[in-house]
RNA sequence: GCAGGGGUAGCCAAGUCUGGUUAAAGGCGCAAGGUUCAGAGCCUUGUGGCUUAGUGCCUUCGUGGGUUCAAAUCCCACUCCCUGCACCA
């Protein structure tokens, strides 16, 4: 009869939840503060998240039982960007989009009418955040997590932006809030920025901001900026480019004049300069006039050419047919095409008479690296243009490695390319010869916003950052650290490398839903910004709500009493109007529980959230109060495939409680793997384990009348020895969150050690009482894992109370006993042996097994017939190998190669 | 490109820090035997090669070198895979 797993972890879900023993006050005992982070709810809980939170479970379960007043709360992130996109596709009526979330709602709700109107609803982002906050609840509470409900909360909730303002302009006093030029991709149409969310094939071309170098050739009294990503090739310059066909502008550019493309005077006002223009002209106009080189002064001559594209960049190239493959084919085929140069009126020998110059020394090249790619690749004429990029990236990578620069490089001679390139830059800005330019770089362009507008890079002048570049926060950071324990090990060099290279972070943004910044209306707190401190508030949220505060209440005096202890309560009381008591009991709250003991997550948070987590907690809080504890596991994918919504194989959590129960998602979930590796989900591994976790059932139900207790024989007290070694590897596991050993060593050995102890015992009335009191403890030994089984198993055991509160075993090292343990070794070593000659050379009727010492020979002398049964003997001897009388027993079996330690068959 | 992690028998996965007890845990798969009307399930055994009355030898832990009496484990180089690189939670 197959076992109601389901029906026992409903009825144990409710009875936790009825009787609250989860809610944690403090008390004289010493606490424990963990916490998982909230999740996303954008969608249903995965089982992604279920790996980690029952991880975090069984270790939470774990410290409750070892007699510590524990705490872990859980509240929900709503607050961002991706919601909106739901809302978006949803609203644009997005078939897709529209099925996955039916789909998604129908996990909670039967009734398809109920679904499609709340489908509808999520046209609106908070409709979509609320209802799957709200169902988040009972994904959890369905997978038996020991979380605190009373202490839930959204990131939409008015108090949460109370307190996010707080902690802003906290940051803002310290001066860690800074505003500053920040380039960002942004469409011209919308008038705003644009994510990946926001891009036609965003996913896909994953476009990024390209910082180019401009190097401004003067022309007469104005200036012709060329866009670049190698400002080291100016000493190769031969020639400028312009599209003789296409539209260019002098425009007043800050205090000076620039002749570029339309397209690029537009960008460049996005840019952040002003720009007015002036006048507007075709390229050709342009074309045979004679600029001048910056840093050598050389007179170059501007030329026309088709492939320069005037949306990108400025328009406007410098030609280095040494080393831009480009630039070669470019000067060939005009070299080749007089009548060209002629409609523009160029002197077809000019042309003729320009040669690249080599500035580049590269090793397997010759003087032009540029012509070699080109002839290696056969390239012929610009219509090649797929080899021409291949022979540029090429090149580009080559020299910028291993190029060293010629001495016609002036100042920068033997040195390597990549050493030059930023200290040419620095030198063309100090002449006023440089300045920046951001463009789109994809892999396809153009880049066009889902409105159908090219994507371009704006620079936000106003742009709010959190300062973590910030040299002292930093070093406070490293220093803090260095004590935190970071489990497992291999991920500290991940946490203190991104203390290094973590610089500002723009921490608001003008869309999404969330806080408003305190300083500035219009900017809105981003979701990750939003998300670092806030575990302080699940210590007093339950009272704010308790007692009615109303988020208007909760002024900046009321928060630095409860966080940081400062002013006093009958005078924040006048302010606030929230009673002094409440505010002290509110402050006691808060001390008594933080810091935050033990946080635990996905090791995709380390370079974002876990570093933000520590960085703030350090800006705000007293050392007393900084984190302690990290502990990390690795994702969940599905049949050897990726989770994500675009594949649609992402597995909600309740759908694994449903179809194969809460425990047994938790045994798998913590079994499989270690926490440093991908969980690869696979059905038919979690139906194999489905049968241990039956068979155990089963087994330990089976043994629940307690017997009178009895003298141990040697096998009972081996596995007394070995449980009491397995209680306390267990204990040493967790308390290292060694999850997965203590798994396999409470669960898995035990249940074999178990096994193999029911076949040697031959005393029916002793077994009996053995397992009893084996498995009262075995229950608790499990409960961390198995929850709801083992309440239901210690309820039948006949025990009072809750299973999940009772007191950790310890083991009783008095009964660990390695002599009995070792003789049970050599029984089933000689066990083994016995086989495997029967098998070779078929059955024996007699045995004769020499023993070594007293002690082997009274172990063994007490399992003769079990060894007679195992192995279809007629008789067994067991004698001393020292013993005179060994070979005589019975006065029959006297053999003289017999006697030595071993064993022999007749 | 930069940074971090990893490559272990048919598959998954321990072991690597602290070198020898490791032909290498455990699980899956496969094979044989038992239980069974049959199947499922469960139990036992086997699962690199050769060999043997419980043994011994050879080859093996991405590839190639090195250190050592001894290397899956330490060092170097190469190679392949995964993750992160910021406005995306």
């Amino acid at each position: 009869m197959p076992i109601d797993f389901k029906k026992i972890e409903k009825k144990w879900q409710k009875r936790w939840e009825k009787s609250k023993i989860f809610e944690a006050n403090p008390k004289k005992k010493k606490k424990f503060f963990m916490t998982v982070p909230y999740p996303y709810a954008s969608g249903p809980l995965h089982v992604g998240h279920g790996r980690t939170s029952t991880n975090g479970d069984i270790y939470t379960r774990f410290m409750r039982m070892k007699g510590l007043n524990v705490l872990w709360p859980m509240a929900f992130h709503i607050t961002g960007t991706p919601v909106l996109g739901i809302s978006d596709l949803i609203r644009k009526q997005d078939q897709e989009t529209i099925q996955l979330f039916k789909e998604y709602v129908s996990l909670h709700i039967k009734e398809r009418k109920k679904v499609e109107v709340l489908v509808e609803s999520f046209g609106n982002p908070w409709n979509v955040a609320n209802f799957f906050a709200g169902t988040m609840i009972s994904d959890f509470r369905s997978l038996g997590f020991s979380i605190d409900w009373r202490r839930k909360f959204t990131t939409g909730d008015k108090e949460y932006a109370s307190f996010i303002q707080w902690q802003f302009r906290k940051l803002k006093e310290k001066g860690y809030i800074i505003q500053g030029a920040y380039p960002i991709l942004f469409c011209v149409n919308c008038n705003n920025a644009v994510g990946e969310d926001d891009i036609k094939g965003g996913d896909v071309i994953k476009p990024e901001v390209g910082e180019y170098t401009l190097v401004k050739f003067k022309l007469e009294e104005s200036y012709l900026p060329a866009a670049t990503l190698r400002p080291e090739t100016i000493f190769g310059t031969t020639n400028l480019w312009i599209n003789p066909e296409k539209i260019y502008v002098k425009a007043k550019v800050d205090n000076e004049i620039w002749i570029i493309s339309e397209r690029a005077a537009e960008k460049l006002k996005k840019q952040g300069k002003k720009v007015k223009i002036l006048e507007s002209f075709p390229g050709h106009k342009l074309v045979g006039k004679y600029v001048s080189v910056p840093t050598i002064n050389r007179e170059v001559i501007i030329l026309p050419a088709d492939f320069v594209d005037v949306n990108e960049s400025s328009g406007i190239v410098y030609s280095v047919p040494a080393h831009a493959p480009w630039d070669w084919i470019g000067l060939k085929v005009l070299k080749e095409n007089s009548d060209y140069l002629v409609k523009y009126r160029i002197d077809p020998y000019i042309v003729k008479k320009i040669e690249p110059i080599s500035i580049i020394k590269l090793e397997n090249y010759g003087e032009f690296p540029a012509i070699e790619e080109c002839e290696k690749l056969g390239i012929k004429n610009l219509e090649d243009k797929e080899k021409i990029d291949l022979a540029t990236e090429t090149i580009y990578k080559e020299e910028f490695y291993n190029g060293i620069l010629k001495e016609n490089c002036e100042n920068y001679n033997g040195l390597k390319v990549a050493e030059a390139k930023e200290r040419i830059v620095d030198e063309l800005k100090n002449i006023n010869a440089g300045d920046k330019f951001y463009e789109v770089i994809a892999k396809e362009k153009p880049v066009k916003c889902k409105c159908n507008e090219d994507v371009i890079v704006a620079v936000l002048q106003d742009q709010w950052f959190i300062d973590y570049g910030n040299e002292g926060w930093k070093e406070k950071v490293r220093q803090h650290l260095k004590k935190m324990e970071i489990v497992p090990e291999i991920y500290r060099k991940q946490f203190e490398d991104v203390v290094e290279w973590l610089h500002e972070r723009p921490c608001a943004r003008k869309r999404g839903i969330g806080t408003e910044l305190p300083f500035e209306k219009g900017w809105i707190i981003e979701s990750l910004s939003d998300s670092t401190i806030y575990m302080a508030l699940y210590t007093v949220i339950h009272i704010i709500k308790n007692n009615e505060i109303k988020p208007e209440q909760l002024k900046d005096e009321v928060w630095n009493y409860i966080f940081l202890g400062e002013g006093d309560s009958e005078k924040i009381e006048k302010v606030s109007g929230i009673k002094s008591d409440i505010l002290k009991k509110m402050r006691r709250e808060f001390e008594y529980w933080y810091p935050n003991d033990h946080r635990h997550t996905a090791i995709g948070h380390i370079s974002n959230h876990l570093i933000f987590f520590i960085f703030n907690h350090l800006a705000i809080f007293p050392s007393k109060h900084w984190p302690r504890k990290i502990t990390l596991n690795e994702y969940v994918i599905n049949e050897g495939r990726k989770m994500s919504k675009s594949f649609g194989n992402v597995i909600p959590s309740v759908e694994a409680s449903t179809k194969y129960g809460a425990d047994l998602y938790r045994l798998h979930a913590s079994n499989a793997v270690n926490l440093q590796t991908t969980l690869d989900w696979r059905e038919k591994d979690i139906l194999t384990i489905r049968k241990g976790l039956e068979n155990f059932f089963s087994l330990v139900s089976s043994y629940r009348q307690k017997k009178k207790e009895q003298r141990l024989d040697d096998i009972s007290k081996w596995l007394y020895s070995k449980f009491n070694r397995i209680i306390d590897e267990c204990t040493k596991n967790l308390e290292n969150f060694r999850i997965r050993n203590y798994v396999q060593k409470s669960f898995f050995e035990l249940m074999s050690l178990v096994l193999r102890y029911r076949k040697r015992e031959n005393k029916k009335s002793l077994e009996k009482y053995v397992l009893n009191d084996i498995f009262k403890t075995w229950i608790k030994l499990l409960a961390p894992v198995i929850p709801h089984v083992c309440e239901e198993l210690w309820w039948l055991f006949g025990q009072k109370g809750f299973v999940s509160l009772e007191k950790w075993p310890k083991p009783n090292k008095k009964l660990i006993n390695k002599k009995v343990e070792e003789l049970e070794e050599i029984l089933n070593n000689t066990k083994e042996d016995l086989a495997h000659i029967i098998k070779l050379a078929g059955k024996k009727k007699i045995a004769y097994i020499y023993v070594t010492t007293d002690k082997e020979l009274d172990y063994f002398k007490e399992t003769l017939e079990h060894l007679k049964k195992q192995f279809g003997f007629k008789k067994v001897f067991v004698f001393k190998s020292s013993d005179p009388k060994r070979y005589d027993p019975q006065g029959k079996t006297s053999k003289a190669k017999y006697g030595k330690p071993g064993i022999y068959l007749e």
